[in-house]
DNA sequence: CTGTTAGCGCATTCAG
DNA sequence: CTGAATGCGCTAACAG
C-alpha cells in the first residue's frame, strides 16, 4: 500500500487546480522537433525516422505525455468513439451484447459510450441529442422503433447506426438481430408438434417480447388454438416475476399444459413455482423460456429455451460499424443472427 | 414504419461524405447574430435578452443544429464525461453498479464511458490511458489494488477517481465500498453459532472474493477449525460452476455440512446440484450465498446471503464525483456502504 | 523525412 | 446585454 495517509494533502479538491496539462508542444520542445513531427511519430510511425521516433518516445515517457483526444478529435473529425443505447443492463440480455460490443471495439482502439434508455422512446431520443453532440463515429440502438424524427436527425449526421435484436427491410443503416415474429412461430408450431394444445404465456412488457408472443398467437390461431391465459409482467424481468405470473395464471383458474416465457428468468422462475407447488415438470407442465441464459442449461430440469447470440449481435455490431467507418463496404445491411429452438428438460413429446 | 424501401439511396457511405456539419457561426448568421450570443443563449441564458434566446432558439431549432462537444470540452476543460472500468458486464454484480452510476450521471448531465478490464491489472492500466485521453470530469475504477504507476498517474492528471466496491484508508482519491474482510468474518461467525463445524467453500478467482474467503478461514482457525475443502471457479462466474463445485467437492470425499459460496450465482449452482443429487437443504447441507441478487430471495428454498446494494455503490459514486467536480467538499473520502447478512431457506440453526 | 501555416468549433477574456 | 479577439491542443494540407 503505497503512501498511507496521505488523504489530507492529496484531497486535491475541485478542478480548477488541475495540473496544467503538458501538451505536444511540450514534447517537441524537450525532443527538440516540431509538434506535428511529433504527432506523427505518435501517430503515423512510418512517416517518420526510427531515430526521432525514439527520440520522441522517450521525451513523451519522460514528461508523462498524454494526448488530448478532443482536440486530436476536433481535427480530425473522428472520435474513435462508439455510442450505444440499450433499454437496460441489469437483468437483461443486453449486458452480453453490450460485453460483445465492448471487447470488439476495444480490441479495434474504439471506446464505448453507454447509455441506458429504461425502454423509453422519448429518453432514447434525448440521449441521442446529447451523444451526437460527442461526434461518435457509430451508434447502436436496441430496437426498430424509434421516437418520430429519430430517423432524420440520424440520416442527417451520417453516422453509421446499428439497430440490434430486431430485423427491418428499412433499417435506418444497419439492422443485427433476428426476427421476433419467426421466433413466436417457431415455438407455437414446435410446441403444437409436441402435442401441446393449453397454452399460457408470460410475457414481459417489451416491444419485442410482445411481438414473439403475437406471433406465437397468430400461429396458435391457424390451428384455431387459442391461448387460455396470458401475464405481462413490467421489466426489469427478475425471477419473482416468473413465479408470480404462474402464480396468477393458477389463481385465475387456468390449467395450461406449457407456458410460454418471454425470458428464460421468467421461465426459471415458473419452474422454481411449479415445484413449490408440487407440479411435475414436464410431466404436468411444461416450460418454454427464451434467450438460452446461462443457467437455462443448468437448472433442474434444464429449461428449454430459444438461443440467441446476444454476445455476437455486439461483436457483430462492432465489426459492421468499423467496416463502415473505415470505407469498407458491407455485404449486407441487414444481417440476421439466427435462433435456435433448445429442446430441453421442460419440454417433452406428449402426443 | 416510415419510408419503406429507401434503402438503397440512404446507404450513404462510409463517412468521408458526411453532410458538414452546422455550426454555432450557421446558427448565429441565420439569427443575426454573433457566434458568442448563440453560444450564451444556450449555455447560459441568463447573460442574454429573453427576445434573442427566443431567436436563437428558433434558428437553430430550424437548422437542426447540434453543438460540437469536442470543441465545447476543449475549450472549457470539462467534458462531462465520466469514465468507468469494470471487470465484467455480464453475469456480474457490476451490471447493477453501472446501472446505478449511469442513471444518477444522466440525471446530472454526465455521459458514461464504460470499459471491461477482465480482471486484469494490466488491461485496466492500458484502458485507462486511453481513458485520460478523453480528458473525463472523473473515473470509477472497480477495486482498490491497481498496475504500479496507476495511482501517481492519476494522481498527475488530479482527476477525481472512485474506487467502487472496496475500502482502503489510503485511496487514490476516493473509496466507496465494503470491507471484504468483515464480511468473511461476519459470516464465519453467523455460521459458527448456528453450530455449522465442516465448512467447504466455492470461490471464484477474483481478488475480492478470494480476501473474503480468507477472511472467513482466518476466523474459523481462531475457532480452531479448518475448512474441509475449498473449490476454486475462474469466472465469468456462472450457474454450473456453481453445480461443478459442489460436484467436485463431493467427488474428493468432502462431507461439508455448509458450502460457503463467492456469489449466489455460485450458491444456486450448489443448491441445485444438491438437490438433483437428492442431498437436502437445508436439512443435510446449508448453502450460504453472497451479493443478494434478485433471485436469490425466489429460489426454492430462498438463498441465505449476503446483502450489498450494489446500485448503491454506483449512485454514490456519482454522487461524490459530481459534488467534488463541482467543487462542493466531500464529508468524507471514504464510504462504506456496508452488507447485511440475510438468513433465509439454504441455512438453519443446527445447535 | 520534417516543418509552416491554418483551422477544427467553441468559450473565455476583455470591450463596448 | 452584445461583440471581437484569442486560444484550447491537435492535425490536414502543403511546402521544402
Amino acid at each position: 500500500m503505497p503512501e498511507p495517509f496521505d488523504l489530507a494533502d492529496d484531497t486535491f479538491a475541485s478542478n480548477g487546480d488541475r495540473p496544467k496539462s503538458i501538451t505536444l508542444k511540450d514534447v517537441a520542445r524537450l525532443a527538440g522537433l516540431s509538434p506535428i513531427t511529433v504527432s506523427r511519430a505518435l501517430h503515423n510511425p512510418k512517416l517518420v525516422k526510427p531515430d526521432t521516433i525514439a527520440r520522441v518516445k522517450e521525451a513523451a515517457a519522460a514528461m508523462g505525455y498524454i494526448p488530448n483526444m478532443l482536440a486530436g478529435s476536433l481535427a480530425t473529425k473522428r472520435s474513435q468513439l462508439i455510442a450505444a443505447v440499450v433499454p437496460q443492463l441489469s437483468n437483461s440480455m443486453f449486458a452480453e451484447t453490450v460485453q460483445g460490443l465492448n471487447d470488439e471495439l476495444s480490441a479495434h482502439g474504439y471506446q464505448l459510450l453507454l447509455s441506458v434508455s429504461n425502454y423509453s422512446r422519448q429518453k432514447e431520443d434525448d440521449l441521442l441529442t446529447a451523444i451526437l453532440s460527442r461526434q461518435p463515429d457509430g451508434i447502436v440502438l436496441t430496437g426498430i422503433h424509434h421516437q418520430a424524427g429519430v430517423r432524420k436527425k440520424l440520416l442527417a449526421t451520417g453516422v453509421p447506426v446499428v439497430e440490434a435484436w430486431d430485423l427491418t427491410p428499412s433499417p435506418i443503416d444497419i439492422a443485427i438481430g433476428f426476427s421476433q415474429e419467426r421466433v413466436g412461430e417457431q415455438v407455437a408450431r414446435h410446441l403444437l408438434d409436441q402435442g401441446y394444445r393449453r397454452f399460457a404465456s408470460i410475457c414481459a412488457r417489451d416491444e419485442r417480447a410482445n411481438r414473439r408472443r403475437l406471433a406465437l398467437e397468430a400461429e396458435l390461431q391457424r390451428h384455431d388454438i387459442a391461448p387460455v391465459a396470458t401475464h405481462m409482467a413490467t421489466p426489469p424481468t427478475v425471477l419473482n416475476l416468473g413465479r408470480e405470473g404462474f402464480r396468477a395464471i393458477l389463481a385465475a383458474g387456468h390449467a395450461p399444459e406449457v407456458v410460454v416465457c418471454s425470458s428464460d428468468v421468467l421461465a426459471h422462475g415458473a419452474l422454481i413455482e411449479a415445484q413449490a407447488q408440487g407440479i411435475a415438470v414436464p410431466q404436468e407442465l411444461a416450460i418454454m423460456g427464451f434467450g438460452d441464459f446461462d443457467f437455462a442449461a443448468f437448472t433442474h430440469p434444464p429449461i428449454s429455451s430459444v438461443h440467441i447470440d446476444k454476445r455476437a449481435i455486439g461483436v457483430q455490431a462492432a465489426v459492421s460499424l468499423i467496416a463502415k467507418i473505415e470505407g469498407r463496404p458491407l455485404a449486407q445491411n441487414v444481417i440476421d443472427v439466427g435462433f435456435t429452438l433448445i429442446e430441453r428438460g421442460t419440454t417433452h413429446k406428449v402426443a
